[in-house]
DNA sequence: TATACTGTGTATAAAGATATACACAGTAAG
DNA sequence: CTTACTGTGTATATCTTTATACACAGTATA
């Protein structure tokens, strides 16, 4: 099974983060459908050219998240993820990243006006890229 | 001079991160006026319970950020920050970190609506606190 | 100009993050 | 039960970040 996933050589984003985030993506977007059996570490290694532990890293990091299910000798799945479930995750997820930016904001004494005003520049921006 | 810098010592955070942010904000924010002479580094690194050289690493660092300016053999001195330099310093710092939140929102496939309620309750919640 | 302050340059220690190899253990199917 | 796949545990190499010491150089003033 192919996965698509980018690997940036330049970045100085670490390798396994590149690729557990772009798989987490997969994963939650439903791209990669629950059950799925994912690619072996070593055949996974080999697409991508790192090692089989730089994948191994990836699994299990993801299968603390819930998102995966590893099981020795017979490989690795995409676990149920609920719709609920999925749907609180996001939230979490994008909870956790706007309180940083919050803070960040209060900070440097940005005011509420200020803060909503670059926050709708931003969104309208980056939404708008995508459609 | 006595500058108010709350180190944790149990924090993940570097040392010289979090006295960095603190005495940020606090020449941002005014409260440390602008041609002021700092504690000379031994002098705040006695203060702080840390070494020279991680106190001289936080003047360099706003040195090159502009809020500092340092002469040897003299001292370092909080800068002129005109009201237009300092409006554009916070807000290159409020538009980075969010657009850092909504890169993370795009990635889990949070749409608009759902992010643009997340982000009013957060602000509310942290500015709320602060009224 | 001696002295008692300033900051600086260079070297290095300690810890953590990143990435790897290799021998080991479970699973399934012929 | 052998074979050819799965994942795992342990050890280690390399690099970056964090924090430090110490000898050096500039400045001001008595």
């Amino acid at each position: 099974m192919w996965i698509p996933i980018q690997i940036n050589e330049n970045s100085a984003e670490p390798l396994y983060h590149q690729i557990e985030t772009q798989l987490k993506s997969l994963i939650i977007s439903g791209t990669i459908a629950e059950g799925t059996l994912l690619p072996s570490i070593r055949e996974f290694a080999g697409d991508l050219k790192c090692s089989v532990i730089t994948v191994r890293r990836v699994y299990q990091d993801l299968e603390v998240q819930g998102l995966l299910r590893t099981k020795q000798g017979t490989g690795t799945f995409v676990s149920h993820v609920g719709e609920g479930a999925m749907e609180e995750y996001k939230r979490v997820a994008v909870e956790k990243a706007l309180e940083n930016a919050v803070d960040t904001a209060l900070s440097v004494q940005c005011g509420e006006e200020e803060l909503n005003e670059i926050f709708r520049k931003i969104v309208k921006d980056k939404y708008g890229e995508a459609k």
